[in-house]
DNA sequence: CGCGACGTTGATTTGCCTCAACGATTGTGG
DNA sequence: CCACAATCGTTGAGGCAAATCAACGTCGCG
């Protein structure tokens, strides 16, 4: 486990092994069952969440009570609920594990904290921060822009295995199109 | 115009004078025109736009010819082609003054050098792309959500300073409705 | 087994687009 | 300084993509 983090910061930065071992010692490490929440609408998140293994969606609830997926996270992917970890207010929305999740904490202040004592993992959270930036971007274009059926080819070409993995409805919500219709698109 | 970047930069990280001297000596100052372009589609954006004074819009065109406008810029806020800058690769978008505007340009391999003698800066621009993340995400969230008439209620809230400097076909392009469609909004 | 979660189907409605035409305003060259 | 062309906003008719609502079939699980 330890190495497959050790390589994925050293994808973007390279840090030796004393530096890795200081970020890790301010690690937790836990797990969360099918269902399970990583984090609760209205709490304050605290915490970056780093994906072991396993797959968590991150949603909030409109204004008529349905769910609205905004986001899917597998392996190697950070999660937080950014607005809420940087402003400290309540969050929007619910984090949940949809399998059996490993994920590494980091806590906001232990962060701040190390990215004094280690400047090249600043540099390596703003440049996850900029690829953030740029795949939100991106739904944000493209999504905006597209039909429906578009939308679906593009996630299906994207996420093939997420096809497998999330059931209908959720990709329906992710792709902001009711289950019916994603049900009417896929015929043909 | 030291002092209002000055001031800007230093509500994020404090800097010291001679570290805003460090910085502004890589700083290149440049005024653009009503309709001139500061960036081009499918040039490489090698830089990074502080706006001064003025109005900027960044906007690509969709398979259909029609420009879509994803960002409007206005005094101390950055813009770019975030992905073309990270990527090197040509930008969809352009960006373009909508009105008289005074310019700072920081240059891409300037700036690396810069993060790693005031690493304090690296730090500014970590924030802010964390503050642009939230930004966009909103827009993402609440407008795949709302309705046209909300989004443009929702747009007069945000920015009711644009609507004056703005034609009014420019902001439906925005909020992603027809022009024409948006005037029969607009009547009550 | 029975219940809840999930996908499908069909009928109806609606939000929004398309296209075409028409005033009002601004700007520009002769 | 006027004439003519762009530019911009508005109006209306017609059409389509997608939502809504309700009902039904199927599977897996407690």
């Amino acid at each position: 486990m330890k190495e497959q983090v050790k390589k994925y910061f050293n994808r973007y930065v390279e840090f030796s092994d004393s530096e890795i071992d200081e970020i890790f010692s301010k690690l937790r490490q836990k797990t969360f069952q099918k269902k399970a929440y990583v984090l609760r609408e209205g709490g304050i998140c605290t915490d970056r969440y780093f994906i072991i293994s396993g797959l968590v969606r991150s949603f909030y609830i409109d204004h008529k009570g349905n769910e609205k997926i905004t986001q899917f996270a597998i392996q190697n992917w950070w999660v937080t609920s950014m607005e809420s970890f940087i402003k400290k207010t309540p969050s929007a929305i619910s984090i949940q594990a949809l399998e059996k999740t490993e994920i590494l904490i980091i806590d906001k202040d232990e962060l701040e904290k190390l990215f004094l004592s280690i400047p090249k993992l600043e540099r390596l959270f703003r440049i996850i921060t900029e690829n953030m930036l740029i795949a939100t971007q991106r739904k944000n274009d493209i999504y905006l822009q597209m039909k429906s059926k578009n939308r679906y080819d593009d996630f299906i070409n994207h996420f093939p295995d997420f096809i497998q993995r999330v059931p209908q409805y959720m990709i329906a919500s992710y792709l902001e199109i009711t289950p019916e219709y994603l049900s009417e698109l896929r015929k043909s």
